[in-house]
RNA sequence: GCCCCCAUCGUCCAGCGGCCAAGGACGCCGCCCUUUCAAGGCGGUAACACGGGUUCGAAUCCCGUUGGGGGUGCCA
């Protein structure tokens, strides 16, 4: 095929949703594969709802995801005049039809009736343009317009299921069918990549393509449709703004990488060859076609793309590490931070080398980056946080407890405070308490981190360093009770 | 109601008539490793919705049933 354009046509409205995500990730691995241009064109026909901000939202997203659009963004706004000029030249041809039934005087009509929709009431009427005058389009009685869906294959609508639709409000703006085929014929768009709640819209789209071929002076191309699954949730429906879990920036904040997230969303629907899921973009641009993406609804599972982010997180190499959890243990005023999640500790008390000696260890004990600095937070807090369940079960309901703290206190005075050496002391104090090693470093972790689950204990204590460990191993002794 | 789409492990996919007593991944369970927790290794659990055809042969093709979902707006 020639070089495909493609977009996606996003309302801004206020954020970024998943579903949009994965629609512009095809669409995007649509281009990429066959050489083609990804756009964006802003759907800002409801003004009210139009804010400028939020239009920097959908642009920020992609540029994060990696699927930045190829040419500057489009607003729909833009071409209102060709939307107007289209529908007089339908109305003018007599593909239009004014029409001044309300909801009310139509449904009153059908009351009883068995039948739904509009009744072609105005058809014939020959109501001219006015105020209060909506057009309808003019849809065959007969037969059945075929979508040659790329993906779903022929799709076939019986014309009398369609009924006579508005194109033109009454108050003369012009509705989503015909503006978005307008702009998409504006924009030379060769295909239509989008989701199943617009699949019925693509019959409609292709009748009134059909009649402006007839009106305008020059044919104009009129795109390919491909309709990519539903994304649901667990209860399998459409994934809702209210209920579920749709930002994407909200993910963001918590820390998925863009990488992990475009490879899991290109899980859904589709999958590459082989049995390996974890793909780079190479291999996902090399192997994908709309022509293998399912038909079915894919239910988006945050377990599954968590467990693929931490794949993720652990393939950076240290730097990549340190330098993506920034945002998070020590943001610059100015730069991107995860929203409500500025870091536990002092800004001032944030310790590079410290955290750089911790973070190959957190690292592999991350799925999102952030679960870090909850993880370190010991390090850089005057006092570590201190879980009361822990504290209770390691140490005060702990008989041995105070007697190995009291131990270790005294003992780690003189030892060497580096990770090897604090093993053996710890090893040693067990023994003289006839202890396991996982027994006996339980009071000393809860002591020292405030939890009982963190990075490896005797690293933690090296870095902290002798006196602050001791200081916090007495404290505990001193809580103890 | 009407139109349309869909139907393989709990979930996401592989399978596109014989290589399938159905494969991978997530989850879950167990074991190993182990200073906690993870990570990692090993093993296990678990599915072709149902009924008819077509065919020498069906998870794969056709029809129906059932079940899910989407759409049915002077929203996009």
């Amino acid at each position: 095929m020639g070089a495909p354009r493609v977009r996606i046509a996003p309302s801004p409205t206020g954020f970024f949703h998943v579903g949009t995500a994965r629609t512009a990730l095809f669409n995007w691995l649509f281009t990429r594969r066959h050489g083609g241009a990804f756009l964006l064109r802003i759907e800002d026909t409801d003004e009210a709802r139009d804010r400028e901000e939020w239009v920097d939202g959908i642009v920020d997203a992609l540029d994060w995801l990696g699927l930045s659009p190829d040419e500057p963004p489009v607003r729909q706004s833009q071409f209102a005049p060709a939307h107007r000029e289209a529908a007089q030249r339908l109305f003018d041809a007599g593909a239009l039809y004014g029409c001044d039934c309300t909801r009310e005087a139509i449904e009153a009509r059908l009351e009883g009736t068995g039948r739904t929709g509009y009744d072609g009431h105005c058809r014939d009427r020959g109501l001219a343009r006015g105020p209060g005058v909506a057009l309808r389009f003019r849809v065959q009685d007969e037969g059945v317009t075929v979508v040659h869906d790329v993906i779903l294959g022929d799709v076939e609508f019986p014309n009398d299921a369609i009924e006579d639709f508005v194109v033109v409000r009454s108050n003369g703006t012009v509705l989503f069918a015909l503006s978005n085929l307008v702009d998409d014929r504006a924009m030379a768009i060769t295909h239509v990549i989008r989701g199943p709640e617009h699949l019925a819209n693509a019959p409609k789209q292709l009748m009134l393509a059909a009649a402006l071929d007839h009106v305008e002076d020059h044919v104009a191309l009129t795109p390919a449709f491909a309709t990519v699954p539903l994304l649901v949730n667990e209860q399998r429906k459409k994934l809702s703004k209210r209920r579920d879990p749709v930002s994407l920036e909200s993910y963001r904040d918590q820390g998925y990488l863009a990488d992990a997230i475009v490879n899991f969303l290109a899980l859904l629907g589709w999958s590459p060859r082989g049995d390996e899921e974890k793909v780079d973009r190479a291999t996902l641009v090399a192997q994908f076609a709309l022509e293998d993406v399912n038909h079915a609804p894919a239910f988006f599972d945050v377990a599954k793309l968590t467990h693929l982010n931490g794949e993720y997180i652990r393939d950076l190499d240290l730097d990549a590490f340190i330098a993506a959890c920034r945002p998070w243990v020590a943001p610059t005023p100015g730069e991107w931070s995860p929203e409500g999640q500025a870091p536990p500790w002092p800004p001032e008390r944030f310790d590079e080398a410290v955290f750089r000696s911790i973070a190959p260890l957190v690292q592999e004990r991350v799925a999102t980056l952030g679960e870090v600095a909850p993880m370190v937070d010991f390090l850089f807090l005057e006092d570590p946080p201190r879980d009361p369940q822990a504290f209770d079960k390691a140490i005060r309901n702990q008989p041995l407890a105070a007697a190995v703290l009291a131990d270790a206190l005294a003992t780690l005075a003189t030892a060497d405070f580096d990770a090897a050496a604090l093993h053996a002391v710890l090893v040693e104090v067990g023994e003289r308490h006839d202890l396991a090693l996982r027994r006996a470093q339980a009071p000393v972790r809860v002591a020292v981190t405030g939890r009982s689950i963190g990075p490896p204990l005797f690293e933690s204590m090296a870095l902290l360093g002798r006196d602050e460990v001791r200081r916090r191993v007495a404290a505990a002794l001193r809580d103890a009770g």
